[in-house]
DNA sequence: TCTGGGGTCCTGACGCCC
DNA sequence: TCTGGGGCGTCAGGACCC
């Protein structure tokens, strides 16, 4: 949902508007981003709501908001927000609990449309990708602007809901001028003003500039992007490091290298849940990462992969978050492997502490097909024959219809709102 | 204000092997 | 036998993104 950044005054001149579209030749690359997704979303059933301040969110006392709509965002409200400040700010809002499985329906049905326009279409995330359309413009007869309208056309008509989108020469440049579109707009960078369109900015509008960053490139005096384009490679190295620098030294001169990548491959996969209060007891933290487990080898089932590292995260009572790996003798989506593993990491980070949160990660992936080193530990692969067993019972009778035996007893932190 | 959950990438330290 | 260094894998942590 990205960072909003509004049109910055000077910027008109690149909106598009009735009468005016600013020159798009050599602007093949179109990031199209949904206005306020989940909201938007949960507002199609929902009319009656549309002028009223939405926001969506988990229903626990440590839950943070995930979508607002423009009328919330009136009262302050933002995405990341914690739900007792939403609630503050804007006392009357609706709160919504997120309905996960709808949203990915809908960001299905939204990107056939663009791949439907273009082959080349770089999803970032449920609600915004990067679309390559220089290669269609001929067999479309549209220009970049012409495609961008189109696609809010049909998105809008065959989804009800709205999205802005950004039509530049580089990618990060279409990326901020959809920022800039919202809500429910189109921005076009001419590919011959890049600079000009980048330099006025505030380096935050860096990709990959946070808070932390910014503070050391302000450090250093540095404002706006046309003096990161300015500063000296060194000086930029030993603040942020010879990769940032060497990245956000590109992007300040308009070069931005990377294509649209239609298929990369994912590098790890993980499950982390925040308790409603904090927990010490080693029966429910181990029974916590048995439940995280689970998810993360289903799901790896569910994509054909299998991963050799097995990480743990845990955050304590005082936000101090620790991670701790092991990578096992080969590649796994075992459930009971992937567990065994954690809780032995556990047991030698937490001693005692109160643990806020614990995540599982499982990274290294490779497919299921590809050969998997055999060793004498292996573990027997009738566990793995029985969870597989069980994710067909749960896919013919619910989520809640095989669980292992630890996981029926009472729960002093129930999950909450699970798909 | 008091901070979710899903990820990626980078850096530095360290051990091992050649 | 000792020493040094490069390359690589692993691990931990930090920053960033949506």
């Amino acid at each position: 949902m990205g960072r909003n950044a509004a049109l910055p005054a000077g910027y008109e001149r690149f909106r598009v508007s009735a009468g005016h579209t600013p020159d798009d030749t050599g602007c093949g690359l179109l990031h199209v981003d949904m206005d306020a997704f989940f909201a938007a979303v949960e507002l199609r059933t929902r009319p009656e709501l549309v002028d009223k301040p939405v926001i969506v969110a988990g229903a626990g006392p440590r839950s943070v908001v995930t979508s607002a709509n423009y009328p919330a965002r009136e009262y302050g409200v933002r995405a990341a927000m914690p739900v007792a400040v939403a609630r503050r700010l804007c006392p009357h809002g609706v709160f919504l609990p997120p309905t996960h499985g709808l949203y990915g329906e809908v960001s299905k049905g939204v990107m056939a449309i663009f791949r439907e326009l273009t082959p080349l279409v770089e999803p970032l995330s449920l609600d915004e990708a990067f679309l390559d359309v220089s290669g269609a413009l001929r067999r479309l007869g549209e220009t970049p602007a012409g495609i961008a309208a189109l696609i809010r056309r049909r998105v809008r008509a065959e989804h009800g809901i709205t999205c802005s989108v950004g039509v530049a020469s580089v990618k990060f440049v279409a990326k901020l001028a959809s920022g800039m579109a919202k809500p429910d707009g189109v921005v076009v960078v001419p590919a011959g003003q890049t600079l000009s369109f980048l330099h006025p900015l505030p380096i935050s509008a860096l990709w990959g500039v946070g808070k932390k960053t910014e503070e050391n490139l302000r450090r250093l005096g540095l404002a706006t992007i046309a003096d990161i384009a300015a500063a000296p490679l060194p000086r930029l190295r030993k603040a942020v490091g010879n990769a940032a620098a060497e990245h956000l030294h590109a992007l300040a001169h308009g070069r931005d290298e990377r294509g649209v990548v239609v298929d990369s491959p994912e590098k790890s996969l993980g499950a982390e849940h925040t308790f409603d209060t904090d927990q010490r007891d080693p029966r429910v933290l181990e029974r916590e990462l048995l439940r995280l487990s689970e998810r993360v080898a289903e799901s790896l089932r569910r994509r054909g992969l299998r991963g050799r590292t097995v990480s743990i995260k845990v955050r304590f009572a005082d936000f101090r978050t620790i991670t701790r790996a092991r990578t096992l003798p080969a590649a796994t989506d075992v459930a009971r492997v992937i567990h065994s593993t954690a809780v032995g990491l556990l047991g030698e980070a937490v001693a005692g502490a109160d643990v806020r949160l614990l995540g599982v990660r499982v990274e290294g992936l490779t497919g299921e097909a590809e050969p998997e080193q055999l060793t004498f530990d292996q573990p027997a692969p009738r566990w793995r024959d029985a969870e597989v067993a069980a994710d067909v019972a749960r896919s013919k009778f619910g989520s809640a219809a095989v669980r292992p035996a630890s996981l029926l007893v009472p729960d002093p932190d129930p999950p909450r709102g699970e798909p």
